[in-house]
DNA sequence: AGTCTTTGCGCAATCGCTTGTTCGCGCGAA
DNA sequence: TTCGCGCGAACAAGCGATTGCGCAAAGACT
């Protein structure tokens, strides 16, 4: 028997951001109010250990004390939430690369660093991360366009790491004999794929996990002359 | 309500099944029929598209043009036909991998083979290898030790493949500053992902993602002197 | 060869359970 | 009084799984 007052969460008492103007019922990304952010939080959490598809609303409403019907006062739906998640991961991940790339430094360092980049967003955006290796699928299959957007940011993104790489071919420090879209998948792959054992506060950080990948792709395992 | 007739899956070791092929393995359950085989290619194909838990038996039956309760004259359970799968592919990689190892050739050249192995079993198990990433954790989560064969079979294959990048250690083969876990990991990772966006019959095909990758993997994507 | 019995495998109906979602209600703070 | 936000109960849909039944093919026996 679990009633009571047992209110966990009673939290937000300070400045309740009272926007006039945007009605709760705005498209994608909806008002803002911290009780509602707070509870997108601990979805993440869920989502980064079990996935979209695999989490319900019931553990989510769990994880904030309360029931799952008491969740629909803040989201139309499940796929609202993860959609959240999933812009705010693809918003930021753009802008730091877009940062690299106005550096315009030459290609080996600018791939360098959006490798950095890449493995400096796995501590804060690895639910979205691991939704999107896992429920990619699943949210394009569903009804309605409100996921294409993954796919148009892929494509974006796609396009700056291949241009760099050709770019480094051009320019002779890369070599010419890789497949460019290839190549960047395969990067792009190891990198995000690290969401599945890595965890913060291990033998090594994101930090050092870039450091040691960038050392194996530019130059790989071999010792002596190239083959 | 105890029936008389009740036959479900008792024992059913015995049955004679000759006709043609199909040697029988008595391995965690069933026998073999080609019937169930055949189940089984079916679900697999749903499963490497969807992945375990977000594929239903209503579907795997559809597929087959039967009703999802005719499905359990063949499996006791959804699990039985995953845990088939599974068993089937790290039967197979293992095995391979040995076969490898039992050439004894120099490091470099056998973890060539063994990125060759891994890509080579892309096709022919897709499935089990999507199940994998997909739901690994759920699989272990399940009650009783079921898929603990797992784990298991995981580290065996983490020994092989650190064994040998140290040994290319040992002799100067391969440089000594990098992580030898974390370097099984990323190419693992790298290898099994592809599942994701590999299609048969594309522009490329697993050899040649093999080839490219070991490229890279052993001699980066840089030109000249390495660091 | 003909008959009887067993067996494999499908259908149809249904079970208990979980899923995402809805809704009326009450309560404390603004 | 209004409003944000919780409860509690319920909903339809879908899930994995169970069971009784019928039928056709396969064996077994005379």
């Amino acid at each position: 028997m679990e009633d009571v007052n047992t209110r966990k969460n009673s939290g937000a008492a300070t400045t309740p951001v009272r926007r006039q103007g945007t009605t709760k019922r705005a498209a994608s990304s909806g008002s803002a109010s911290e009780r509602r952010d707070h509870l997108v939080k601990l979805a993440a959490d869920l989502f980064a250990r079990k996935g979209f598809q695999a989490t319900t609303v019931r553990e989510i409403a769990e994880e904030a004390g309360i029931l799952s019907g008491s969740l629909y006062h803040h989201f139309d739906s499940k796929e609202t939430i993860v959609d959240e998640v999933l812009t705010t991961f693809l918003d930021d991940l753009v802008s730091r690369y877009r940062a690299v790339l106005d550096r315009r430094d030459d290609p080996r360092t600018t791939l360098s660093e959006m490798v950095r980049v890449a493995f400096g967003t796995l501590e804060p955006h690895r639910a979205a991360i691991t939704v999107m290796q896992n429920d990619w699928n699943y949210l394009l299959s569903l009804p309605g366009d409100r996921f294409a957007y993954l796919v148009r940011t892929e494509e974006e993104v796609e396009r700056m790491w291949v241009e760099q790489i050709e770019r480094g071919q051009a320019i002779g420090q890369l070599r010419g004999d890789i497949d460019t879209k290839l190549t960047y998948r395969m990067v792009r792959d190891s990198v995000w794929v690290t969401v599945r054992w890595f965890r913060p506060g291990g033998r090594l950080n994101t930090a050092a996990l870039a450091d040691h990948y960038i050392t194996v792709l530019f130059d790989g395992l071999a010792t002596g002359e190239r083959a």
